[in-house]
DNA sequence: AGCATTTGACCCCA
DNA sequence: TGGGGTCAAATGCT
């Protein structure tokens, strides 16, 4: 742990740094020679390094403080025990959905929204790989909307119980950006990640397919935030990883793959960090104080969309002490907000 | 053959 | 009761 979070720490000072030369030279590109295109460039990485620091922050503190883990099911009770039971064999999803409590877990499953930009360039016609394999399972045309709104869940849904689900939805107003949906998180391993992320994506847009033919699950830390690094360098051109939580890193991923099945504390930190993410409605007065709309790294913009009755319904739920389908709330909301005092001031976070 | 997508039908909930 | 979400058979693709 302690070296996790000297690697933490440097990563920590290393962003922090970064977000504030990249400020210094947004202040200079403020001049009316420059173009918007670099100061949105540079706006993009400043919050980029900025979000990664925060989330490097709040892993920090929820890896250093003892997390309420044993005594919920969690993750490991929902997937699994649901879906992947020995009893789900031969009952049929139908038979699921018919089941209240399984009706009443998918409505408690976190959802947000990503805008995604369409890649014009390279034809694509659809919003860009998330990273994760994703299967479709129904279209509909949905009345107040132009364009009909696709389905998709995970790939890995029968074969591990990932009830990761995402709604595309071609915006009315601008045809270039899509609406993408989540609802729940992974909690799949992406065997071949690397792999299917690649065949998935080539389809879609062979051109990105190079950049992401990576297998995460090999990855040490520090190649994880390389290829981070990579990754948010091609941020306007590259959105590949929002899954799982609003802002899902490769490491992050790795986490989750690694304590599964997650039960164990490990998993405080996904929880953790989603947890920092899922909970806009207690925290996103610290986190989203700079915009109701998120930008992600990866040039999407996403947004929570857990509604107060959801958020109160997932609350009550897990602090009643009983099944908690997805999140992890059992830990205090002090590790996972925003530190109120961080100071931003003070390290020219407004340039 | 195996997997993904399409699409009409069905179910649930507001 | 209608709209949204999902199922599952049919179809397509590799």
């Amino acid at each position: 742990m302690e070296s996790g979070w000297s690697w933490e720490h440097k990563t920590l000072v290393n962003e922090l740094t970064k977000g504030m030369g990249l400020a210094k030279q947004l202040k200079l590109h403020l001049n009316p020679t420059s173009s918007n295109e670099t100061r949105e460039l540079l706006l993009h990485k400043i919050l980029s390094s900025y979000e990664k620091a925060l989330l490097i922050l709040n892993w920090g503190s929820s890896v250093s403080q003892p997390q309420h883990i044993g005594s919920t099911t969690s993750i490991a009770e929902s997937p699994i025990s649901v879906d992947g039971s020995p009893h789900s064999e031969d009952m049929s999803l139908k038979d699921h959905l018919a089941n209240k409590d399984m009706s009443k877990k998918r409505k408690l499953l976190p959802r947000w929204t990503d805008q995604v930009q369409a890649s014009s360039e390279t034809g694509l016609e659809g919003p860009k790989d998330d990273g994760y394999s994703w299967r479709k399972y129904g279209q509909k045309d949905i009345l107040a909307a132009k364009y009909p709104r696709s389905y998709y869940r995970c790939t890995y849904r029968n074969i591990q119980g990932c009830l990761a689900t995402k709604q595309v939805q071609r915006s009315d107003d601008d045809p270039s950006i899509f609406e993408v949906t989540y609802r729940g998180r992974h909690t799949c391993i992406q065997v071949n990640h690397g792999n299917s992320q690649a065949s998935t994506q080539e389809k879609q847009n062979p051109k990105q397919s190079n950049i992401q033919n990576t297998n995460y699950a090999n990855q040490q830390p520090t190649d994880n935030l390389m290829q981070l690094k990579a990754r948010l360098r091609v941020s306007t051109e590259n959105l590949d990883v929002n899954e799982m939580a609003p802002l899902t890193f490769p490491f992050m991923q790795r986490s989750e793959n690694q304590v599964f099945p997650p039960t164990t504390p490990d998993n405080s930190f996904s929880g953790n960090f989603q947890q920092a993410f899922v909970s806009p409605a207690t925290s996103e007065s610290h986190y989203y104080s700079v915009s109701p709309y998120q930008i992600n790294n990866f040039g999407g913009v996403h947004t929570m969309q857990n509604s107060e009755s959801d958020f109160a319904e997932m609350v009550s739920a897990t602090t009643s002490g009983t099944n908690s389908p997805i999140l992890d709330f059992d830990f205090t909301l002090d590790h996972a907000e925003l530190d109120p005092n961080f100071p931003f001031d003070t390290l020219g976070f407004v340039a």
